[in-house]
DNA sequence: TTATTAAACGATAATTATTCTCTTTTAAAA
DNA sequence: TTTTAAAAGAGAATAATTATCGTTTAATAA
């Protein structure tokens, strides 16, 4: 993603454009794998030495909130951060704390076509995540 | 659930039987909507006012690891428990921070059957969990 | 270009859920 | 009943996240 490219996504959700946005965005992308907010700091400090490590946590929020980044957690640790913010999945590690994301449009169709058939009582979906669990049989 | 009944799903784990995880359990199961640590401890100490804070999270600890409870968590806030540990699924709300449980057997089977057919590459599949976001339509 | 101002940032203190440490107690087996 | 490893209790420690508040800055318009 461009810089400009990022610039656009801060002004059409009516966010100021600031180097530290800009900086943690590009972090984001770079990092690709879920960072959590201390890899995202560690990072960043290395062009931005005086980013404070409120700032990071508030633009981290401020870009959440304006779904340009989206929050993950798992059972185990903190909050991670995923700059894809198109709908999909993701696969858990049981016994660490590697996460993959998962895109699969066929299995949303699936569960589009689903739940168009079956109502849940008093529920109005908006969005379906899963959680795969299991095993990766390949190194990272 | 009765008491002999969590007795005995203690000693099947190899799991001491203690008043303070028979008070926990217990409270996981009558609070029955994903309760906090903070819940339980308020709830135990009406009977149990001794019951340590730590102690609470080790119980709940090892009653995860034993898979008598499970742990659930939100993009927002805290650990909760849930003492069903059958598969199932959560509703999410959107805007607040109500989650509720969804059995829906044909899902299951769905998905069973999807990822018989389409392997994940690299990985084994060992449970699956839909978390599903919207707004309920009812109040509780 | 400069002035204005609400929004954002920086520094650091505060908060708080959870974990650790260490001593005492207790459940279960011999 | 004795033994002992596991569990509980008490409270301090940890650390991720949030709050506070004075300062700076991005965006708007004169």
């Amino acid at each position: 993603m461009q810089i400009t490219e990022i610039k656009d996504k801060l002004v059409n959700k009516g966010l100021k454009i600031t180097p530290q946005r800009i900086a943690i965005l590009e972090a984001i992308i770079k990092l690709n794998n879920h960072p959590t907010a201390e890899n995202i700091i560690e990072y960043i400090r290395k062009n931005h030495p005086n980013i404070a490590t409120a700032t990071v946590y508030k633009v981290l929020d401020a870009l959440a909130e304006n779904n340009l980044i989206m929050k993950v957690k798992t059972d185990r640790d903190f909050m991670r951060y995923d700059a894809i913010i198109e709908t999909h999945h993701h696969l858990y590690c049981s016994d660490s704390d590697r996460i993959e994301d998962y895109h699969d449009d066929d299995l949303n169709k699936m569960l589009e076509r689903y739940f168009k058939e079956k109502e849940i009582q008093g529920f109005k979906i908006e969005d379906i995540k899963l959680q795969i669990i299991g095993k990766f049989t390949n190194e990272k």
